[in-house]
Parts: structure tokens; C-alpha cells; sequence
DNA sequence: CAGGGTCAAGAATTA
DNA sequence: TAATTCTTGACCCTG
């Protein structure tokens, strides 16, 4: 089991998705951020070692413009030994790695452009991941999109265009239940279509269901995952009290973690803390995994 | 220099 | 058909 948080340090003075506006792009500005962007990714990587934090969601803001057609740069050769680098000091200390292409990523969009664009971007983040060399473990998670009032229809969108991606991109592809339109059942229809796994998030679980209980809904999308997919992986968090249903809390509950933690039933997961204050929970979070015995005790720095 | 409007990209809802 | 919400950080313009 490894846990972690998405994309942001809070506590390291350095970004690794530093960007610009469309307006000012220039070949300069891109090199200067990527270049921002890795080394901090680099830094994050190592705190996050120290702290015992072995599963990372990567930016999707690396390279700026990364899909985009304005951005004619060979990034790929120019940052490939970096990419290499840090992917040789993930493989070394055994961390799990996903990226989330956010909501502009719609397969079963009736666009075509907006198809065409999600492939590019999909292309764009399975690249870093390559380039990294990270197996197939490492995964790209995106949602089941719109449902346009058929959703059949969606469904049926949805695994078609999976069939065209190039195998790369869909060795690395998971499919989250997200908290108002795909529910846990309609992901495992996709993967019954598609073959790619189901990305479990808790929380939009408990928004979204089909009246599966929590242990049986994990063991469901645990089943989605092949061996070289690596272990299920989650994303978990909760209701923020007082707003809006479905809004992430602030910081982690620890209770309601430890309570969650026991619908698991000897499952081994990797978690990943969709949680504002990123490690600040992400270390308490760590160190009630050790107590509990879940994952070993903090090895003595050598 | 701080505050705040705005930013590549979408979908669903409401007006 | 058009505006608003969702959701989020940070760029970068304005005063």
C-alpha cells in the first residue's frame, strides 16, 4: 500500500506547474518553464521519499501547451535526458505514478475536435510517462465524460474511442467513477467493453451509487486491474461539512479515514488524498498507515 | 505591490 | 441561445 497527494507541495517554495498565459507564449518562456516545472518535480519527489509518500500524481501543467498547436517545440528531445533522470529516481525508490487529465479530456464528446483534442492531450501526458520509462503501472485517469441524454450512447462513444488509441496510451488508461453522471456500475460496463481498469474514488462514490456498500464497491474495481496494471488504485476523500455536496474537505478526518480504511478487508490499494491541504495531510495520513500496521515503520535514514 | 479579473480546452443546468 | 456553475491555481494587468 502507498498513499500520496496530487500535484502540489505546499511546504517546498518551488512549482511544478509553473505556466503562462496563451498571449505571451514564446519558445524561451516554454524552456524556462519546463525547466522550473522539472526541477521542482524533482524536489517534490525527494521530500516525498523522506516523508514515506510513494504514489504521486504528476502535474498535467509540466509543459505548458503540451497539446496544443501553438507549442511546435521538440520538448520531447529537448528535456528527454531530464525525463530519463527523473524517471530513473521514480523506478528507484518504487513510487507509483498517475496523472489526471482534467475535464477539457472527453472521448464521448459528439465534437470531433474535442475528441481530436482529448486524444492530443492524452498523447501529450502518456509522452512525459514514456519518456520517464515508467511500465504500465503508471496511469493517465480520466472520467466517462458527458452522457448528452443517451447515456448507452455515451457508453458506447466512450469504448469506441478507446479502440482507436494508439496501445500506449490505452495500456495507461483508467476510468474514475466521478459524483454526478458515471457512476461505479457504468465504469465497470466500460471496462467490460474496453478492458481498461477502474480508478475508485470514495467519495464520489458515496455521491454517486448504486447501492453497492463501500468494501463490495472496492473489491469490484479491484477485479478491473491485471497484474501489470499494478494494484488498485483510489482516490479518497470526504464531505466537506457545511458546503456544497461534493465539495473535498479542507484536512484529513482521521476517523473517517480509519473507518474507511476497514471496508479494505485486506484489499492492498494505493491512495491517493484528493485533499486541499495536500501533506499536510497526506503525514498524518502516512503515520496512522504504520500504526495500524498497513505499511511498515519508517526505515532509520542511512 | 496588492488585489482581482482572467485564463486553451467542456458539460450541465438555468435563465 | 446565452449566461452561470463546477473548481482551481496562478498569471499578469490595473490602480
Amino acid at each position: 500500500m502507498k498513499i500520496g497527494y496530487p500535484c502540489i507541495n505546499e511546504t517546498l517554495p518551488c512549482s511544478s506547474a509553473t505556466t503562462f498565459r496563451l498571449a505571451s507564449y514564446s519558445e524561451e518562456r516554454l524552456i524556462q518553464a519546463v525547466t522550473t516545472n522539472l526541477a521542482c518535480l524533482q524536489q517534490i519527489l525527494e521530500f516525498n521519499v523522506q516523508h514515506g509518500l510513494l504514489f504521486f500524481r504528476m502535474s498535467s501543467d509540466l509543459v505548458p501547451f503540451g497539446s496544443h498547436p501553438v507549442n511546435t517545440f521538440n520538448w520531447q528531445e529537448y528535456f528527454a535526458p531530464t525525463f530519463t533522470a527523473i524517471g530513473a529516481y521514480i523506478k528507484q525508490n518504487k513510487f507509483r505514478i498517475s496523472m489526471h487529465p482534467d475535464q477539457f479530456v472527453v472521448l464521448n464528446s459528439p465534437t470531433e475536435t474535442t475528441v481530436q483534442n482529448s486524444f492530443s492531450e492524452l498523447a501529450y501526458q502518456c509522452t512525459i510517462m514514456d519518456l520517464m520509462g515508467l511500465d504500465k503501472s503508471a496511469k493517465l485517469q480520466i472520467h466517462g465524460g458527458g452522457v448528452y441524454g443517451d447515456k448507452p450512447a455515451a457508453i458506447r462513444r466512450f469504448a469506441d474511442a478507446v479502440q482507436v488509441l494508439p496501445a500506449n496510451i490505452r495500456a495507461r488508461l483508467v476510468i474514475e467513477n466521478d459524483d454526478r453522471s458515471y457512476s461505479l456500475r457504468d465504469c465497470l460496463e466500460i471496462h467490460e467493453l474496453t478492458g481498461i481498469p477502474v480508478l475508485f474514488d470514495n467519495f464520489h462514490h458515496e455521491c454517486l451509487n448504486n447501492g453497492e456498500p463501500m468494501g463490495e464497491a472496492l473489491q469490484l474495481a479491484a477485479q478491473t486491474w491485471q497484474p501489470e496494471d499494478g494494484i488498485l488504485m483510489m482516490d479518497y476523500s470526504s464531505q466537506s461539512p457545511g458546503d456544497r455536496k461534493g465539495k473535498h474537505i479542507s484536512h484529513i478526518q482521521l476517523d473517517l479515514f480509519r473507518e474507511f480504511l476497514t471496508h479494505l478487508n485486506g484489499l492492498d490499494v494505493d491512495i491517493m488524498l484528493e485533499i486541499k491541504d495536500k501533506e499536510a495531510s497526506a503525514i498524518p495520513a502516512m503515520a496512522l498507515l504504520r500504526e495500524l500496521g498497513y505499511v511498515p515503520a519508517a526505515e532509520p535514514v542511512s
